[in-house]
DNA sequence: CAATTTACTTCACAGCGTATAGTTTCTTCA
DNA sequence: TGAAGAAACTATACGCTGTGAAGTAAATTG
């Protein structure tokens, strides 16, 4: 151990050039678009050649690959201190922050957004289990709490729902039963539910399909969290 | 004219190989992704040279959106027809038929979903307002249509709706306020909400997130169906 | 100091959109 | 019928992309 606290120079200078590939490409992705996303535009951009890019990732699927985890990360690490930010004790405040969080990461980076939800980039094809579904499943945890939180005001809305935990991908039933023991199959659906909700509003504003609707998608995704705590039965103010 | 009923042979054969390359188009992008529309592709499929193909197109991006315009109109006519279709008594048969017309069109085509709603293709960028506002707002006057079936039994929860006409776009309520004019602001808003919760989570899906999380999508979409029809307070069976 | 590993460059290839120029074929009109 | 013109198409070329093979220079290691 040296100094700077890494295994040798040689690892060290290994590691920066890597980040900077990464910082560079991400640049890239938010000045242009995902497309923007070129071998050879992130080694002209750092004075090398396209193909020393090579030595750091064996091809460009997994440079993008790595960056739709750490976007996805960044998205999940948003919305969770956004939870963790606002009071335990009022589920309504709770559920908002974290689907406000969402949106406003969404929208203040729209590419990243796309990169993560969209056809990330010609030709990109995901490796098997697609590229994040740890924070895919972060995510989705953050979604169970939300759920988890409305629970007991919402139950009595899905007290013969069909869903089994057969129903859920085992993975995800892996990070979120130890989490919430006592949550039934039917809140997991609604957690869902939920995400898909959000998801298509914001999906819609980042793509510019709302824009030909209405003037003002952020008053609309409001309303729709309005209406997604009263759905919820989660008393306004606790 | 002749008996072919067109405006001579040249004509004629200029509308066949227009309509050729679009079919060819389609053809690749159902098999090979939004990504697989490239003009030499086309051109090795016809025999041609990729040049010949401006003769008709000037772009390619014009060519895409051309392709999008077809699309976007064949899945308007889809949701169209299962809303014609349904008996014009029953909301709730109705409200369920079109949407789910719209999942099942989506998983069907699910490149054409790409094409339409996500980033294209490669490089495209869509002409001012859109490739495709006109088959747009025919599905957000579908939607509205939506709504208004549900309106009478669903606005006692939007009375204090903050929305007013001008936060829609003008072209937009050109369509819809002629075709329902007795419906409020608030139930416009209602209409683009619900398109968020459906689109959301049809894109999930055919996006392969949902995948990640769920075995059985359509199961969690007909339970939003269940669900939407209950949040609109329309009685199950007229 | 010599051997090896690592980082990087150079060259090459195929595929892409597309601009320009040239060629062939069809239509039209005197 | 034959010449003029338009239309359809091809050929060539340029710059862009990802990526493979081979070569070079520097750092590390024995």
């Amino acid at each position: 151990m040296t100094v700077t606290g890494s295994k040798g120079r040689r690892a060290r200078l290994r590691a920066e050039t890597t980040a900077e590939i990464k910082k560079v490409a991400l640049a890239l992705m938010a000045s242009g678009g995902p497309d923007a996303i070129t071998l050879r535009a992130i080694a002209r951009e750092m004075g090398m050649t396209a193909n020393a890019i090579y030595g750091y990732f064996a091809t460009r699927d997994d440079l993008v690959t790595t960056l739709i985890n750490d976007v996805y990360t960044a998205l999940a690490d948003a919305v969770d201190a956004a939870w963790e930010a606002a009071p335990a004790t009022d589920p309504a405040i709770r559920i908002t922050a974290w689907a406000t969080a969402f949106r406003t990461w969404a929208v203040v980076n729209p590419q990243g957004f796309r990169l993560i939800y969209g056809d990330p980039v010609p030709g990109y094809h995901a490796p098997e289990g697609g590229p994040a579904p740890d924070a895919a499943r972060r995510v989705c945890t953050g979604l169970t709490a939300l759920a988890a939180a409305a629970w007991p005001h919402t139950q009595h809305l899905y007290e013969d729902s069909a869903f089994g935990w057969s129903d859920f991908d085992q993975g995800l039933l892996d990070k979120v039963r130890p989490a919430f023991p006592d949550l039934p199959p039917a809140a997991v659906a609604l957690a869902l539910r939920i995400w898909g909700h959000l998801h298509g509003l914001v999906s819609l504003e980042v793509y510019g399909h709302m824009h030909t609707q209405t003037t003002n998608p952020e008053k609309l995704f409001e309303e729709e969290l309005v209406q997604l705590v009263q759905m919820l039965g989660v008393p306004r103010r606790s």
